[in-house]
DNA sequence: TCCAAGGTCCTTTTT
DNA sequence: GGACCTTGGA
């Protein structure tokens, strides 16, 4: 047969890559150091799977966690077929065949060889099994869902539990708050617990009443023919568990299956997986025409807060493998050269992962240069801090010829930090803010949705309240509160309720009118559904709705602003019907409620990226600015004191260093503004964890953070930076008595004012 | 029924 | 410094 794929997708690979994209049946786990080739592996195996295996496309399942990746290796998948096909068919490299003959060549590979394939994240890959598999489903109540099911966002789920919690059960927000239990039902089912479950697990008060809410909370998804984030993967597992049938289907269908990033699962997804893999089976009999690869590394696990847990990649071997030790194993290989970066940046990388206790020992092996030291710069503020990366970044443009904007990534903890950067960027820097403010959680749009979702899922009542008075048309508070007592009553929908026309027109007194025309309105658009275009609806929703025009009426600046959004939406939906070759609504709004982000819809445009440290996770740089390295911020004010959570933060900063691959710039403020106000800072402890020998920094000698304890009265002064174990660090703003009877009065940024006995108390002087 | 003013809490990270 | 909620007046 051909032999092309041996040429092409083998020829460059070092022997331990080689294994992985040559690996076929059977389970494979590839332990992959950040910047070791790990796509490469991933995007190479699916094609040689393909190509040299002849494996059906089809029977093909990629796992990934977030879109971006997804996009990015259905893309990379593409390239390599279309190498393959152009190599086959016309004998020359894609690259340099014509415009035309390219564009015919990726319409063939995406017929194929793309469309066939399953790649995406667990999130839409279970919703596409819901849309087959969902109505033969029941929950343990006997509850069922629909096909044209909604998927709430969080705030919708937010508001969903503050009514069980505070109106339904009336229960003691103080006690649990609405947060806490959502936390903690979302805990529950991304550990496969039903509420039964987790009243076997916590039979106290507590656990009884959060069982409750959770079944409450289930029940109201039912009645709106919604799911979570985290039904699209718990419902899937609770259905192969119940009927196998369908779960043999799904194994059938699915013998080759990828799992990225395998450390970022957690337990419900970790058995999605398995049941896919074993049929349901405690082990895998026959391995012949079935793998199960996964690709991963513990040390940039970072998504524990979502549950995810990377004591699943270290059991790999137990549940799949052959359990034999390294040296012999075959069902795992370890890809340690790291062709990313300099020496100097892998070098700060390894120290200071090495500090953290709980991981695989894994050697990044350096295969470039030493490379340039690492810059720290010690700032004033969180404007000089910013000041200073644009200031550098137009340095190093001006400089040096190979950079572009798009050169450059500016890494932080949390969102938040992102203000002042852009104001510093604003005007001289292109900048793109990867993630934060999200698209599709901009009012307008979400206004905008809920119409779309009510059209094809009239019980989802949660989007028919969001829109039922927006535009305003007179519908108030009473008149939905009458209906809605309606609903309750009948236990009937409230879609039902007001499109039936004399119950409307009884409950509704002067709003009926009103109501009526909603109605109509909606009604019209419900016919509509199956035969028009996503855009099309799209265009007339806004038109008839009066939206549209209630936004041009204003005449704001903001209501502009949310026109050009509206815009946006538009451009969305048709490049999904576009790339999707789907054009109606139930397709786009499955896509919308999963995207998480509009961003790279331009890939590769000259701009400066702005983004926090998981976003980075999984992308590079040629030059990388890790800003806020702080104790509070990096470490996170809430990891400090427990040292699980202290080494994920260590984590983090390891993925914020290794994204980078020719010069990496770290930065701290001495003074942050936190809520409006100024608040002292210090370096984090992370920084004195470098090796001080590779790095340079704007200060004479990088001081060791911390200082020796200290406890005698003498030692204190009003504005002392205080180091507290529970409260962080805090300014001293008051000492009371004198000699060994003294207090201090401390302010900590996230606790307040405190009085504190520093005899009593551990507290250390900490440098500004 | 609507709107403006003022108060409260807040922020980790994301599908 | 800002999103979100409650409150009181028109």
């Amino acid at each position: 047969m051909n032999q092309p794929m041996e040429l092409d997708l083998l020829a460059q690979l070092n022997p331990s890559q080689r294994q992985a994209v040559e690996h076929f049946t059977g389970p494979l786990l590839v332990v992959a150091g950040a910047g070791s080739g790990k796509t490469r592996a991933l995007t190479y195996r699916l094609a040689n799977l393909v190509l040299q295996h002849r494996v059906d496309p089809e029977n093909i399942l990629a796992v990934t966690f977030t879109n971006k990746a997804a996009r990015e290796m259905r893309d990379r998948v593409e390239r390599l077929f279309a190498d393959y096909l152009a190599q086959k068919l016309h004998n020359q490299p894609y690259g340099s065949l014509g415009l035309d003959v390219q564009t015919k060549l990726r319409s063939r590979v995406y017929h194929t060889y793309t469309k066939p394939l399953w790649v995406g994240t667990f999130h839409s890959l279970c919703a596409k099994i819901l849309r087959f598999d969902i109505e033969k489903y029941q929950d343990e109540r006997g509850r069922r869902w629909q096909k044209n099911f909604s998927i709430f966002d969080e705030s919708d789920v937010q508001s969903l539990f503050k009514q069980i919690v505070l109106k339904d059960l009336n229960l003691d927000e103080k006690k649990f708050d609405p947060k806490s239990v959502r936390y903690a039902v979302s805990n529950a089912k991304n550990q496969g617990q039903t509420p039964e479950d987790l009243l076997r697990e916590q039979p106290n008060y507590r656990g009884r009443v959060i069982a409750e809410v959770y079944s409450a909370y289930q029940g109201k998804l039912a009645e709106n023919n919604a799911l979570d984030f985290d039904d699209l993967i718990w419902l899937p597992v609770q259905l192969f568990r119940q009927n196998q049938q369908i779960l043999d289907y799904w194994h059938r269908r699915f013998c080759h299956i990828l799992v990225d990033e395998y450390q970022d699962t957690n337990r419900t997804q970790y058995e999605l997986v398995r049941l896919l893999v074993t049929n349901g089976q405690q082990r895998v009999q026959d391995w012949q025409n079935r793998s199960i690869f996964v690709v991963g590394d513990a040390d940039q696990s970072i998504y524990s807060f979502r549950l995810a847990d990377f004591t699943i990649l270290l059991e790999f071997q137990d549940q799949f493998g052959d359990r034999l030790p390294d040296d012999d194993t075959r069902t795992m290989v370890k890809l340690e050269e790291n062709y990313r970066s300099t020496e100097n940046i892998l070098q700060v990388a390894n120290h200071l992962i090495e500090n953290n206790t709980e991981r695989i020992d894994k050697v990044l092996r350096a295969t470039r240069g030493a490379g340039e030291a690492i810059f720290c710069y010690k700032a004033a503020d969180e404007v000089d801090e910013a000041q200073f990366v644009a200031e550098k970044i137009v340095t190093l443009v001006q400089q040096n010829p190979d950079l572009d904007w798009g050169s450059f990534a500016v890494l932080y903890r949390t969102n938040a930090q992102s203000r002042a950067l852009e104001e510093a960027l604003l005007g001289r820097i292109p900048y793109l803010i990867v993630g934060g403010l999200k698209f599709y959680d901009r009012k307008e749009i979400k206004d905008t949705l809920a119409y779309l979702r009510v059209l094809l899922n009239p019980a989802d009542t949660v989007s028919l309240l969001r829109i039922i008075n927006v535009p305003k048309r007179g519908i108030g508070k009473t008149t939905i509160e009458s209906l809605l007592a309606a609903s309750q009553e009948l236990g009937i929908p409230l879609w039902e309720i007001i499109s039936d026309e004399a119950a409307a027109a009884t409950l509704a007194g002067r709003a009926a009118k009103s109501i009526h025309q909603l109605v109509k309105l909606l009604q019209k658009w419900q016919g509509e559904v199956e035969t028009t275009s996503a855009l099309d609806i799209l265009e007339g929703i806004l038109e008839e709705s009066g939206y549209r025009a209630d936004l041009q009426n204003q005449g704001t600046d903001e209501a502009q602003d949310r026109l050009e959004n509206l815009e946006e939406l538009f451009n969305a939906v048709s490049q999904f019907q576009e790339t999707n070759e789907d054009i109606s609504l139930a397709g786009f709004l499955a896509n919308a409620s999963l995207a998480s982000e509009l961003d790279n819809l331009q890939e590769g445009q000259q701009a400066v990226s702005l983004m926090t440290l998981h976003a980075a996770k999984g992308l590079e740089f040629p030059v990388v600015f890790l800003v806020g390295l702080e104790q509070g911020l990096l470490p996170h004010a809430r990891s400090i004191n427990d040292i699980r959570a202290l080494e994920e933060e260590r984590r983090l900063c390891y993925v914020g260093i290794t994204r980078a691959r020719e010069q990496l710039f770290l930065s701290h403020a001495t003074q942050r503004r936190l809520w409006g106000d100024r608040e002292p800072a210090i370096a984090s402890q992370f920084l004195a964890e470098l090796p001080p020998e590779l790095i340079t920094s704007n200060i004479k000698r990088q001081s060791k953070p911390l200082k020796q304890n200290a406890t005698a009265s003498q030692d204190w002064q009003i504005g002392d930076l205080i180091m507290h174990n529970a409260f962080g660090v805090g300014e001293v703003t008051h000492i009371f008595g004198s000699g060994q009877k003294i207090s201090l009065a401390i302010h900590f940024p996230q606790m307040g004012k405190k009085i504190i006995d520093p005899k009593i108390a551990q507290l250390r002087k900490v440098d500004r």
